[in-house]
DNA sequence: ATGAAAGCGCTAACAA
DNA sequence: TTGTTAGCGCTTTCAT
């Protein structure tokens, strides 16, 4: 297997100072254009690719994003690693991603891991209690995803807005008897959606009844359709759209016409989940996360923490076909 | 920020020399029992991390896995990725994954872009020319997933097997005529199946239509409908979950029952999928195939090419509700 | 069993 | 505009 060339080789072969072949890179407005144009020219046709471990060493700055997530099989996840993963590509930066299994061992294990080899660390849905989030903060350069602890550099894929925008819908078509479904417990989404939902619907007269599928998969939302459909419901809000999906066959199964006698909404628009009817939803801005995380992340001296701050990036409601007047 | 302290700052504390550090982590068994104590207990509770870049660029070994696959969010990759990254964990690597939309240049680049940066590569539904696969095995150590090229280190994920029993079940259960509703156009994974299907019913009078829904949707499959049921099968096998999901939409849509009527066959056997009656389909060993490509690469000289070999690992097919008896 | 010293490939003062 | 030199943090002979 043949080698890719160094520095010093490539300058040998070409009669210039390694530091020559090095600034054609980083510093190319210190050379004269021609001279930029050989060195460029001989590194591509020599295959010539510059060290990331020697650069790294000698800058102290490793180029390198840590993207710490809970699960990278979550479909939540991907697209936000990809828009990372693709943002990071225009600074010349490398996206680590690890995953967590929803850990806090492994995670703190993972933290100590990344932190030693990246610039800045991104984590997403953190299960690191308070304090530890605090004393992290202190020390290392890190920005979190979906958890909202103040005193600390946030982002929030949030979806306040349109699922207020949706329950006052279902207000309008005249819906009393709300139930809330909500997903895994300790889950910041989870904790804002049920709080969204309620406070909505607090002072409006409107009844709501709320449980929880901490598995949040669909086999076990069927299982607990007696207690879903307890309260004799007239709109069923779910944590996301896999729990909504087991929601509607539960409904289906017992002759309950949707959205005739009860609509559902559901969260997170995952298209590869198709219902029938086709489900109401909402539409995440996790791409958008991803992205700025790293826009964010990417500025500013390394050695410096962010600033504390909390950003959210509002959802959009996709209305579809599961929700419709009270009858 | 208070920064990991390194060796030489850890050696003088501990009043031993650099190297006796480093020895207690790489190679304890040179020191005595109670100096690699001493060492390793320091080492914790400063918060020793040893540099990653310091040592790649010192033993010129990274231990770093580059894993590219096509696209991220595609629900096949996430489980081997998180295999490949456990199974990494294991031997102290870093699995190092890029996604390139599968697209052939963004492939290339970042092939060389991870190369620089890995002791070896891993590249699934590789896009590229199979020449350019050949040329790239002689200059480096990389193993390839889902794609079939002859003189290289191969794992394939197959459904050949589970796919043939379930063909075999259909035609004892009386089809006749037989539909294959193919996936995206170049796909290993789509010419196997089609291939097994063809093969299987080969000689035995049954009739197979096929066709391809290149996008691999839902909504394109439904479009196809037409398509799909002009020659009136009895049996249809799909590319995916995916498609299957649509042609039991489609066969919904026109009051034929499943598996009255028609029998449908799914592959990937997606989870987060659930049809109504449940999809008969095939598990695939997508994350078998994490592992042991990981295990693949990890052994031997970083500096020898991978024996070239061919393994398939044969999914598993899941008989649920919508195979019957030809009606 | 441990220390001293060289060097991995690169960048960044400092010189010229 | 370019060259020289000294490290970055670690591993690894070679000494002791």
């Amino acid at each position: 297997m043949k080698k890719a060339p160094t520095i010093v080789e490539l300058a040998q072969e070409l009669g210039v100072s390694p530091s020559t072949v090095s600034r054609a890179f980083t510093a190319p407005r210190l050379l004269k254009p021609e001279t930029v144009d050989r060195v460029r020219a001989a590194a591509a046709e020599r295959g010539y690719v510059p060290n990331v471990h020697a650069r790294a060493l000698s800058t102290g700055v490793p180029r390198t994003i840590g993207l710490i997530v809970p699960d990278i099989a979550n479909p939540f996840f991907p697209p936000m690693i990809r828009a990372a993963q693709r943002t990071a590509e225009e600074t010349g930066h490398t996206v680590l991603v690890a995953d967590t299994d929803g850990d806090v061992d492994r995670e703190k294990r993972t933290i100590e891991r990344l932190s030693a080899q990246s610039e800045s660390l991104i984590i997403a849905s953190s299960r690191l209690p308070g304090d530890q989030l605090a004393e992290l903060t202190a020390r290392r350069r890190v920005l979190f995803l979906n958890r909202d602890e103040p005193e600390t550099a946030r982002i929030l894929v949030s979806s306040r807005d349109p699922l207020a925008r949706a329950t006052v819908r279902l207000l309008e078509l005249g819906h009393t008897r709300f139930v809330y479904v909500g997903g895994p417990e300790g889950s910041w989404s989870d904790a804002e959606r049920h709080g969204t939902v309620a406070e909505t619907l607090a002072g409006t007269g409107a009844q709501l009844t709320s449980l929880r599928i901490p598995s949040g998969t669909y086999d076990d939302t069927l299982t607990a359709g007696d207690l879903i459909l307890s309260g004799a419901p007239t709109a069923v809000i779910a944590f996301d759209d896999v729990i909504a999906h087991g929601v509607m066959d539960v409904l289906l199964h017992r002759g309950i016409s949707v959205p005739g006698q009860v609509s559902v909404v559901g969260c997170d628009d995952t298209i590869a989940l198709t219902t029938q009817p086709p489900l109401t939803s909402i539409a995440l801005k996790a791409a958008e996360a991803g992205e700025l995380a790293v826009r964010t992340v990417v500025v500013g001296q390394v050695s410096e923490m962010l600033t504390p701050q909390r950003i959210a990036l509002q959802g959009e409601l996709r209305e579809r076909a599961t929700v419709g007047r009270v009858g």
